[in-house]
DNA sequence: CAATTTCATTTGTCCGACAATATCCGTGGA
DNA sequence: TCCACGGATATTGTCGGACAAATGAAATTG
């Protein structure tokens, strides 16, 4: 879940219907029902910046005859959307896009809406930040916590990413489920519950060095120390080897960019 | 495993409507609309564990009946339990509460439902974890980044805490606009968000110690330490002194609660 | 016995009408 | 002139009923 494929530069959204998008839109409406994919396109457009903070959006009827759908299934978009913090609305003066500071930015949804398109620079930093800040202590409260089910759904993970490499989808998902298996064993909801931001920082830092620079360091030593740590029970070793590990995936993550960004300037 | 239903001292929603819970009811449905309330009240049952996760719901029409609301706001409802994760609808199966590892137990109205009632030792532990993982780190970060506008709404904070004291509403809400600021100072869009947890957190410690014992410790000078810290642009010694203070906000917690757990037994 | 088709149930979407609410503005009064 | 008050008005909120789509399960068929 969380990153889409492909989109990396893709029309602007709002426009006129191209050709392809009508197919996309009934290829998603599969999954989302039809509340689903307008939410999901508002919120791309909100957390896009596309649609300002404080702006108000077009009246229900307005938009909902616009988008050629009924009202019901638009204000059932919306409410999701509230529901997630992003907008906010009220009888008569309307639904108003609300300040980005009340924005759900954990929730998974929002996550994937904010990473659909290249992320921005900044927001990809803070988020390996947060990593920093909670992937350690969490390994280190893993060490002291986990079960053998833990372990074996950590070793899987392991041999996934060491038999598929990050180059594939499957390599990846094995790494995706390293990871959301130690913060499972934290034993601690909060943080297990940060797993689709976890997951997302992940996403991006293997697609950047799988475009930008796919000759890279071999991530499976740092991943195997973590385990071991783990496995030993012993939350000082976890920490640190978290740390570092997070470390050089920031590192990868930027030696990809950055090049591309000096380039571009 | 997680939440249990204990209703301390609120009689529950659906029962007898003592004396201020119809006002309340009425004051709440002032901001939140119908399908608001609807959503509320379902959310608290699910995290309540009085609807158990796998379990399905009535149908739209049979729920929307009983409750005498229209299917539309009912479905509105549903809409925004499952934005928050806590349930999943299908067609021809109906709507399915979710396991509670895909709860977002961050949103701000989860946490919120969560702690509707007397909250589960073990999920205020949890939480308290979360603070002590972010927090340090957190006014690390702010002690590197704060303005000097952070620093004012943090001073602000302190002196509503010293005139107000946190036996009563106004105090406590200067502590919470203190860590506010704090996690705001850290220029992490994502510790940001975290707000909402750490102020339940924080709520609930007011709320033990001021009920099971009045006459505590006095929480200014940890506060303060922290505020200095900041202001002298010292990460290590900010780190250092929130974590001391969560420790003692935690203690407080559990001290003030643990008597009462063990007369229970 | 297995593959396929049909059926039935539940959510999903649509339409149209009216109610509630809060802003805005105009009116009347101090 | 300024303020208080009250109504006009635009927008979301709620309602009811009808039909479409999807999907799991039973019935049918080879």
């Amino acid at each position: 879940m969380a990153v889409k494929k492909k989109p990396i530069a893709t029309p602007s959204p709002a426009g006129a219907s191209s050709p392809a998008s009508k197919a996309n839109a009934r290829a998603r409406r599969r999954s989302l029902r039809l509340h689903g994919t307008i939410a999901r396109d508002l919120g791309v457009l909100i957390v896009s910046g596309r649609y300002k903070p404080g702006e108000l959006l077009n009246g229900e009827i307005a938009a909902s005859d616009r988008l050629h759908v009924s009202r019901g299934a638009y204000r059932e978009a919306v409410r999701i959307l509230a529901a997630k913090g992003l907008v906010e609305s009220r009888p008569k003066v309307g639904t108003r896009i609300s300040q980005p500071e009340r924005w759900h930015m954990l929730d998974p949804d929002v996550l994937s809406w904010i990473f659909e398109f290249e992320p921005d620079e900044h927001l990809l930093t803070s988020l390996f930040e947060l990593r920093k800040i909670v992937e350690p202590q969490a390994a280190a409260l893993a060490a002291l916590r986990r079960t053998d089910e833990h372990l074996e759904a950590m070793a899987r993970g392991l041999e996934g990413m060491a038999k598929h490499t990050l180059a594939v989808e499957a390599g990846r998902l094995a790494d995706q489920e390293f990871h959301s298996a130690l913060l499972r064993a934290s034993g601690n909801e909060f943080v297990m519950s940060l797993t689709s931001g976890v997951g997302a920082a992940i996403s991006w830092t293997t697609i950047f060095k799988q475009r930008d620079n796919p000759l890279s360091r071999d991530p499976m030593p740092d991943h195997v120390r973590v385990y071991e740590a783990i496995k030993a029970s012993d939350p000082q070793a976890a920490h640190k080897a978290m740390e570092n590990l997070v470390d050089l995936a920031f590192l990868d993550t930027t030696n990809a960019r950055r090049p591309r960004m000096k380039a571009a300037k």
